[in-house]
DNA sequence: AATGAATGAGAGTTCATTCAT
DNA sequence: CATGAATGAACTCTCATTCAT
């Protein structure tokens, strides 16, 4: 015999996962404009026009929704980043030019597309918690030895200097993506200026890096 | 008509200026170390041994207070660039690597003495006021055209490539400071990592600038 | 005109009676455990696994379950006194202390047994109502008038002083328990220190009450 | 030179110790009207008519001031105790009952002016916390044990029976006030009932004590 | 001029109860 | 008829700010 026919409204766990979704959404959109020590649970509520409690249905408290936006948001990174190629993949610096230039170019976008996010993630963080200070610090860690093995392997190949200090390089690397990013927060920074910017960092790097 | 001769002790009015900067200095201690949004205002009394009005007779609210310790703050960095010899004085690339040697040391001595202030200013500043955001990222285009004005000058004089984009070269050296900024806030960044920090960037950007 | 016949399947009432009652079990576990006030709705329904509303499908409210409850455990302690054969059956002293020894050691085995209920009962109804307290105040009634009667046959008989305040002498008695209840509550209270107490207060009251 | 003088309002520790006290007596009313659970800290504030935060100024917790009401309560009831001639002074069995006398007219007397402290002794205080029942249970050995030391006097004396269990009596004592308090908590207990109280318990368990 | 007691809006969180499905 | 998501009032507690003294 089957289960028997569970009586009533059924779970639905897709309008639960829904609402969190939605939740989690609404968290980044007041997040993002406020700030999350100025946002309050009243303020995400109120954008879905739920009750004050529905809150606490999904999420334990402020601080944990705030480690799932962080989830979404980290999860995009790293994902701007593995779309590239493997480091394997390039036998030339011209090739290897055009994977930074891919990753950077994702990165951008991001940052491009939400402004808000950038600034909970770089600048709020350390504000909050340890913890969520580690994540941070840990992502940027990931990315500085995702480009390192980029690095490393064009060293290997032949096409980058072979004295290269390819973690320091790496990390000097991610960082100065910064002033762009920086710029884009204030709005003062269209296409135009990040192709100039990217291309700058590339002419002065290049010729530091290149074998 | 001039005021009318007031009767009595008059106001003090050096003592009131030095009770105010007696507060922003309680103010910055107490806001480098607990961060401005966790601070109290009674953290601050409680520093100078005041009651709790004093500060009100002095400040508006804890938010303008803010505006003079990052008055403070931003006057030690702009201090830290201004001591260095002006442009004009460096005739060699190896005249001007030591200008920037020299600027850079002093920003990091300032991070390693006061990381809380650090704190404040990168991160939590963005957090609170669309205002201080500002105010930082005019303190970054400072910065940023302090070091333009050298690379300029190392234009003209010759010792550096005729093609820079000398703005976005400065943006990105200004910024490049910033990995060894983070790891000092997490505390895994001894002097001797500075130094190969350090070393490894002008390696990496020397020639990229060089003529 | 009867009713009119009602189509469909009829509401099981027996069902909806066994549904009521597993509540007030489950209710009464839960308030046993954790304090009436302590314990939410919620606790009762995942101790039956059934949804949130069906308890308001049964009950109106959490106050009304715990008159249901209180009920329950009532009749507990009515039975346990109800148990013993009536005062007629005790011809002589001897006799009469056996019945009251063998009433004290069905309360003690009910204390023994759900000391969380005890404390819901003795400690807690108080802080909820007027009305509780009041019921609970009726069961201590009820006990001192059924230890009185068991008194008053005694005198009638002559085998106890003529002269006994009988009524006085049967709320001491039942409250007499109330310290080994506490330290029941307490856990520290054996089974040896129940014996110990009993004879202790025999022997006390003994001599006072016997002719 | 004497402490300079110093300046603004004084701290006024009078005033703050008055605040306190009424707040405690505040809280105590509260507590006592409407049970610690159900009492909020806004009914405390409106009580004195003083704003929400006047309370947090003085306590840290509701759970703290709670600690005070109880200290107040505990204090008046070993004081009744204290206020007795010590054991030695009796030397016959009337002495000792007159000692009893008094120290339970004094609880009583308690009880009838503050029936709602009593039930928050009594009866709540094993909702709130284990340290707070802990506290209780404390003071009720504390009352017991000073019984003990009247019966054992009485012992050594000679006027009460040499075999009696001293300890086991005290606590019986002590706890056979329980049914008058309660009566009391009902509003049906007067003067009269409490004589006829008092007396029907000496007759009864005066013969079994009496050597 | 200085004090610190007082304020009260607003924070995050809980939970008995309701009701669309 | 059962469900469980949703509700929202009420809770305890914080802290920037005010003001009588």
């Amino acid at each position: 015999m089957p289960d028997p026919p569970r009586r009533g409204r059924p779970p639905d766990e897709k309008l639960a996962a829904e609402r969190r979704r939605a939740l989690i959404e609404a968290a980044y959109a007041v997040f993002a404009e406020k700030g999350y020590i100025a946002a309050g649970i009243a303020d995400i509520d109120e954008r879905l026009d739920v009750g004050r409690g529905t809150f606490y249905r999904h999420f334990q408290s402020k601080r944990e929704i705030l480690d799932h936006v962080v989830d979404h948001a980290l999860e995009r990174f790293l994902a701007a980043i593995a779309a590239e190629a493997p480091p394997g993949e390039a036998g030339t610096f011209d090739e290897f030019a055009g994977q930074m230039r891919r990753i950077s170019d994702r990165v951008f976008a991001i940052a491009a597309a939400e402004p808000g996010l950038m600034r909970l993630l770089i600048f709020e963080a350390t504000s909050i918690d340890d913890a969520l200070t580690e994540r941070l610090l840990e992502l940027l860690d990931t990315m500085t030895a995702t480009v390192a093995a980029y690095l490393d392997h064009g060293v290997r190949a032949g096409y980058l200097r072979a004295d290269l200090d390819t973690h320091v390089v790496a990390d000097a690397l991610n960082y100065v993506l910064m002033p762009a990013v920086m710029q884009m927060l204030r709005g003062t920074f269209g296409p135009d200026d990040r192709e100039r910017y990217q291309h700058g960092v590339m002419a002065l790097v290049g010729d530091g890096i290149r074998r």
